[in-house]
DNA sequence: GTCTATAAAGGGATAGAC
DNA sequence: GTCTATCCCTTTATAGAC
């Protein structure tokens, strides 16, 4: 991505490791998901890219920085791809979508399955623990926070502090859903997350908007 | 702990088998909750209980029998500490010293970590996943929605489905605690817990409370 | 850069003595 | 029941050919 401009010269050098190294990383990532990262074995991610161990290791030194690059790379994705709320459509259902596409992450697995991997190694990566915190949880907290300022300002809401406030609705339209799904029992009827976003909704406006 | 009264008798066969037996329990517990499933070895559990591995292999036929004997003894204790709310003391007192008993177990990493290694291993032991959420987090939210029924007879609050309400503020009450302390990220300030309980409590009451 | 082959270490599980 | 010693497999990582 960073190097998208430039090197159109030395194609036919880059070009091979280029393709074997995207490949390698697609392999690495899925499996890591899959089955976290000491379950994953270097053999493993080798036979699913189709290439040789000693490649691997001509790619990344170790295990553990194959890993780290895999993290570090999704953590910009997450930032990139966070919810945006608008307020065009009124209160309610911007804050109804951006509940919808915050639980999207859940539901596909693809966040819960790296707080999984991320929490099993505990101890072993704690930069990678916070980097992952602050590029995800804590930055759609931040991005909801701004939101319902403006909409406290436009006296549609009552709050004390917006970072709290902000929590709170996640916390709400999360519900018990994280826990299922990290334990794999999230098969869920199909209105399942919209009755629980509609719930949370409900409870939060009820406490927060101005009685008139 | 438990068998502190009884069997002065048979001392010499029991005895050595079952000291051995509470201490090996105790070690593969204690390395199960630090390290997980998959990082804990059988040599490991064996010297720190300072046996040999065919020992271990005397009392468990395998590693997943062993893990899986541990978790079921740990769900039975979880449904025996379960937090008992009281309404004596006042609707608002009795939600926050519930919400004190239940976020005790995440501050303390007991629960947690149980999830951590549950939810590494759900594709493993899909049967003690559901165990274990039907022991701790569901019987959690059952015995609050009674309560909060009670509360709602009692018109000290109104809502629809008690099940959800109940849901509704255990996710208020712990917001952002356990996917931090699950990251290794929860070294709180000390009154941090006592302020999102109060943060919780106020936003769920002015939601649910009659007015007047 | 990429491969095959292998070293070195650690894992689960077992045999056999006591 | 408990131990020591060991089998056999998988793992990470590297050597050496091409």
């Amino acid at each position: 991505m960073i190097e998208t401009i430039a090197h159109p010269a030395h194609e036919r050098e880059s070009a091979p490791a280029g393709r074997k190294m995207e490949i390698v990383i697609r392999a690495a990532w899925q499996l890591f998901l899959d089955q976290g990262f000491s379950a994953t074995s270097m053999d493993a991610i080798a036979k699913a890219a189709g290439v040789s161990k000693a490649t691997l290791y001509a790619y990344f030194p170790s295990k553990e920085a194959l890993f780290a690059s895999l993290i570090v790379a999704e953590c910009e994705s997450l930032q990139r791809d966070l919810p945006v709320p608008k307020l065009s459509a009124g209160l309610s259902e911007a804050l109804r979508e951006f509940a919808r596409q915050y639980l999207h992450t859940f539901i596909h697995r693809k966040d819960v399955a790296f707080v999984r991997i991320i929490a099993n190694e505990s101890g072993r990566f704690p930069v990678l623990a916070r980097l992952f915190y602050e590029s995800g949880p804590e930055a759609t907290i931040r991005r909801l926070a701004r939101f319902l300022e403006e909409a406290k300002a436009a006296q549609l809401l009552e709050f004390d502090d917006p970072m709290v406030a902000a929590k709170q609705f996640l916390s709400l339209v999360r519900g018990e859903l994280p826990l299922l799904i990290v334990l794999g029992l999230g098969d869920l009827a199909e209105g399942t997350i919209e009755q629980e976003i509609e719930a949370g909704l409900k409870l939060f406006l009820k406490a927060c908007e101005p009685r008139v």
